[in-house]
RNA sequence: GCACCCGUAGCUCAGCUGGAUAGAGCGCUGCCCUCCGAAGGCAGAGGCCAGAGGUUCGAAUCCUCUCGGGUGCACCA
């Protein structure tokens, strides 16, 4: 390890290594096996705060290997730890664990940690620079963006962010289903609007038609580009051109709503163009050589049969082989492909460029995951290029109005969009908000709740602590102190609880990015801006515990330097979830 | 009928991938502030982690079953 990663090392990662040391030695001692595995060897804050600032299980995890109970072998790791100069106490505990106190110079030495590593404290390189793919939103290119796709837009995206923070190299991947049936009633929808925007009365929009009012510029603008060449050309004309024309537009109209929930992502793919480059035949075809295809009867569906319901023969990929309840065909009847069929031939494709794959998927796609990791299992497989693919299903999202439901009608084309949402109450409500459950749960979404200004707000509170800490700067600055690092030995005991809270930021994102969990950091951010208030609140009954006691300029300085940090583990969270820190509220 | 998700304080939810006496906010109770660093503060009560088995040093967490709530079950996307 060179000097210069040692003094921005962190304490968490610090000790991790000492403990590992530790375990290095008893090898050495032949206290322990050589090379015995050490994963479930954990150090972190022990729950109850008393117990210490660091605990360990290692003598639990390893005695087995020992080949002696948990209590000795931890009492061979604490001798070796006492002689740790920043361990002030090492002591066991319960069953075997190792509980360790620290010096207080290793707080004051992660405040200055902090400082210096500014924007990139927390940042860990736990992901080796693996290429992980996250697919989100991919929303179909018919309409603009409504508050159903907004959880999983903001879901996928911090994650993301959470990822390339935590040493993974990110693509942020969106699939644009522009070869189904759906994309054709796009255009026919567009048609209809083209006609009525060179003058036709079109009446009501007929069933089955997108009846929403933003395919009216789409009509205007191909109006404006044909002419009237294709007014009264029959469908097989115009089709092909008014889908790639309107799919366009709507591509225009996702990407500026996207833009406005700061999301922008770094590939677009199209099912169109994967269909043209063969890959789904070359799916197939190594499906049916590896008997995984195969042409068969298609089971009725589950449930309520319909009354047309006639068995007919497809190409079925064998999903039963992999716990689906039924194999799954891969074409329709006419030839063209099911969606499964794209969909799987694409993920192959992703997965030839990836380490890893994440898609985010809305709660209603459940019932598909199951088909389509086997295919992919088999098809990476095959490859021999077997590689992890999760697919996170995000539960959808009640919207409320001061404790009531929110109804939306779909059939009038009306519903709520995401613009929408964001325009009332910001893109950064809306998106810590999607982040303060975690994403398989059912949420509500409150218009009322998520703007109010409170503590029960965690949007609120958080942006709050960052907002206070700047004005208390510029105060403190009005008054001649300025943060300084000279004299943390100043900082007392309250102080230093809140650089150990603060201190946690490193480890968290590492657990966070490994759960692939972002919702954690917007939990963490809410419970160190509760400590920080906390703190905060204290100097109202004791001017002695103020940020600025006029008497004391040293301590001062040295506890609007511990603000300072403060506010950069808050930002440095809140810049992972994609929300703007706000200067003053 | 099947699959998936959820079930933790009165309410809304966390619980760091199996650790020690299960946490937060709201609500409730009591006290304090309301002459400002108060879009309040401090403290307290409140739990059979839906239930029953199992796995092991150790389970809210993993497995099985049961009971509740939600979602989805086309050649749609």
């Amino acid at each position: 390890m060179s000097e210069t990663t040692k003094t921005t090392q962190t304490v968490h990662a610090a000790f991790a290594a000492k403990i590992d040391a530790v375990l290095s030695a008893l090898e050495a001692d032949g206290a322990l096996p050589a090379d015995a595995p050490r994963n479930g060897v954990t150090v972190e804050p022990p729950r109850d705060p008393s117990h210490g600032d660091l605990a360990t299980n290692a003598a639990m995890v390893l005695a087995k290997q020992a080949k002696t109970n948990p209590r000795e072998l931890a009492g061979k790791i604490v001798d070796k730890l006492q002689a740790d100069a920043q361990v002030t106490n090492a002591e066991i505990a319960g069953p075997g664990f190792i509980n360790l106190r620290l010096d207080p110079s290793v707080w004051i030495e992660e405040l200055r940690t902090i400082a210096s590593l500014g924007e990139t404290y927390g940042q860990s390189s736990i992901g080796n620079g693996a290429n992980v793919n996250v697919e989100y939103v991919s929303a179909n290119p018919t309409g603009p963006l409504h508050m159903g796709h907004c959880r999983g837009a903001v879901v996928g995206d911090a994650l993301a962010s959470l990822l390339e923070f935590s040493g993974h190299t990110v693509t942020r991947e969106y699939y644009i289903n522009d070869a189904g049936g759906q994309v054709d009633v796009l255009a026919r929808s567009a048609h209809l609007r083209y006609l009525e925007a060179l003058g036709e009365d079109i009446g009501e929009i007929p069933e089955g038609l997108y009846p929403g009012d933003y395919l009216i510029p789409v009509g205007t603008a191909l109006a404006d580009k044909h002419g009237d060449t294709y007014k009264t050309a029959s469908e097989s004309e115009w089709l092909a051109i008014f889908r790639e024309g309107a799919v366009a537009q709507m591509m225009d109209l996702i990407r500026a709503d996207l833009a406005l929930l700061g999301i922008e992502h770094d590939l677009f793919s199209s099912e169109a163009a994967l269909h043209d480059a063969g890959k789904a035949d070359e799916a197939e075809a190594w499906l049916r050589k590896h008997d995984l295809v195969f042409d068969g009867m298609l089971e009725a569906p589950k449930g309520k049969t319909p009354d047309d319901w006639e068995p007919v023969e497809l190409p079925l990929f064998r999903s039963t082989q992999f716990g689906d309840d039924q194999d799954r065909p891969i074409k329709k009847s006419d030839g063209s492909w099911t969606y499964f069929g794209a969909d799987m031939a694409y993920h192959f494709q992703k997965a030839e460029k990836a380490d890893a794959l994440i898609n985010i998927w809305g709660a209603d796609h459940a019932g598909t995951v199951k088909r389509i990791k086997a295919a992919v299992a088999a098809l990476t497989k095959g490859a021999g290029r077997e590689i992890p693919f999760d697919v996170k299903l995000v539960q959808m999202v009640q919207l409320m109005r001061d404790g009531e439901p929110l109804k939306m009608s779909k059939r009038s084309g009306n519903f709520i969009t995401l613009a929408d949402m964001i325009d009332e109450v910001g893109k950064d409500v809306v998106r810590f908000t999607m982040l303060t459950r975690k994403p398989e749960a059912q949420m509500d979404f409150d218009f009322a709740k998520v703007v109010e200004s409170s503590k029960e707000n965690p949007v609120f509170y958080v942006q709050y602590a960052n907002a206070r800490i700047n004005s208390n700067r510029r105060k403190a600055a009005e008054e001649g102190f300025v943060s300084s690092a000279d004299h943390l030995e100043l900082l007392g005991e309250e102080e230093l609880e809140l650089i150990k809270q603060a201190a946690q930021f490193p480890r968290l994102v590492e657990a966070a990015a490994s759960a692939r969990e972002a919702h954690r950091i917007a939990f963490y951010l809410y419970e160190l801006a509760g400590s920080f208030h906390a703190y905060w609140n204290l100097g109202n009954d004791r001017p002695d515990k103020r940020f600025i006691v006029a008497q004391s300029p040293d301590l001062s300085a040295a506890r609007l330097f511990l603000s300072e940090q403060l506010g950069q583990v808050v930002r440095n969270g809140l810049r992972i979830l994609g929300v703007t820190a706000v200067e003053e509220m």
